[in-house]
DNA sequence: TTAATAGTGTCTATGAGACAGTATCAA
DNA sequence: TTGATACTGTCTCATAGACACTATTAA
């Protein structure tokens, strides 16, 4: 069947639509959901189905799929979809990341899909609470880029989300969305160091998120034996903060 | 409600082609293209057509269009296309821009675009040699966002590409692809200060500029009656540089 | 010499990085 | 008091910004 769509760019001229066919790529979205805990960043990665007929079954993928014209309204609320979002609270970060498209990346034809970056802290999306939760699992990123086997062409969209996040933590507040709140600047140190691979200055780094403005207090957390650390929540969570220069080691 | 597409998804029957089996949404790629000239930031904007059934006829729009699956072996190579890039010489910039996509923005069906931001000096691409060229024009981009009347959603696509060009200018190269070559240093601060819409400290811009290597110089252009500046040329003109910190004004 | 533009020297304040110090809790 | 972690003070140094200066051409 072809869609009214369809037939009205064909009735259009035809530089509005390929003359030869009516092939359009097939469309999807794809989310690079990361996190950070156990001292490593994590991604949540579903498995392929099995089923005759569909590609790479089994193997590991990034969230993800068609676009559904009948339910989505635009990008962004399908990505949201794909990730459920339902059960993510509170300070869930979404940004488009790109997209790849081409005529190998899909066995069944020319495909395109939007990927998106999602930045969450653990408890939310946890594997387990129904839809695509139940199939998902967190998986460490080092692990994954080291074994690669990734469906499609996810490996170097993760590799584009996990550089994006990398060289966003240069100068934003980014990784700040991927913990739970109220975390604490030791924390939120923490989280940097895991995602820069390596360690920050302790002074440096508190002036540094204090002077921008973007954290409030939250009253004192209780820790195990030693001096109570201030929490923090952020100010505005659907706007993070930009450094006025980046991180760097002396030189 | 569930599609076919989805259910296909899902179950994993979906036959080898879906082509007409279900609702694709429509797929294009268009192009941003900037340059700097006659003191101004500069878009190439082409004119819809004004045939039956077609959206926006008559109206200014991105050069674009749909993918052509049997054409385009990916989406960078069909952004190519839609610009024409044999006609392009040198040192043109190219980068994704973004996507947009949804069920309201083309009135023939739920669409997405990949958005390419192109930069290119004045002689590439000029209006009058053939193909999309002939029927492409520059325009001022500041009475662009003034007026308004883009087709589609191409003026929120033309603000984020401009956008995308300013941002990056605080801390790369990327002005640098929107002169042809040589140019001089002086002329590459008019084109930063065309970017950036404020001026910028002449001794501060060289040693920022020369002092990231990206530059080689290609002996000295004549000028019109006073001392004749040096000629420069990109090192590597398929990677742009950045500078360790942004410009700022003190504060 | 003058006009005009190209290019350089120099001073200063900012603020990040380094690191040593102090504060506050439990046991 | 000790240990552990949270937090602060201070010194130094690179460098961007500001701006005055010199250089090189044509007329």
């Amino acid at each position: 069947m072809v869609t009214k769509a369809a037939k009205r760019a064909k009735a259009g001229t035809g530089r509005a639509r390929p003359t030869a066919s009516f092939a359009l790529p097939l469309a999807s979205v794809d989310v690079v959901a990361l996190s950070v805990f156990e001292q490593a960043l994590q991604v949540l990665l579903v498995r392929r189905p099995n089923a005759r007929g569909e590609p790479f079954p089994g193997r590991q993928a990034l969230p993800g799929g068609f676009i559904d014209v009948a339910v989505d309204v635009d990008l962004v609320s399908c990505a949201r979809r794909k990730l459920h979002d339902k059960t993510a609270r509170g300070s869930l970060y979404l940004e488009q990341l790109g997209s790849w498209g081409g005529a190998a990346r899909d066995p069944r034809g020319w495909s395109a899909t939007h990927a998106y970056l999602a930045l969450l802290p653990k408890d939310d999306a946890l594997p387990g609470n129904g839809g695509v939760g139940a199939e998902a699992e967190w998986r460490r990123v080092d692990e994954v880029l080291r074994k690669g086997g990734l469906a499609f062409d996810h490996l170097e969209i993760l590799t584009a989300g996990v550089e994006r996040l990398r060289s966003k933590a240069e100068y934003t507040s980014l990784p700040a969305y991927l913990l739970a709140e109220p975390f604490t600047l030791p924390q939120l140190q923490r989280t940097y160091e895991v995602v820069l691979g390596r360690p920050v200055d302790k002074s440096g780094f508190r002036t540094r998120m204090l002077s921008a403005q973007f954290l409030v207090e939250a009253g004192y957390v209780e820790g195990d034996s030693n001096r109570p650390p201030m929490g923090y929540r952020l100010r505005e969570p659907e706007t993070p903060a930009f450094f006025p220069r980046t991180f760097s080691p002396r030189g």
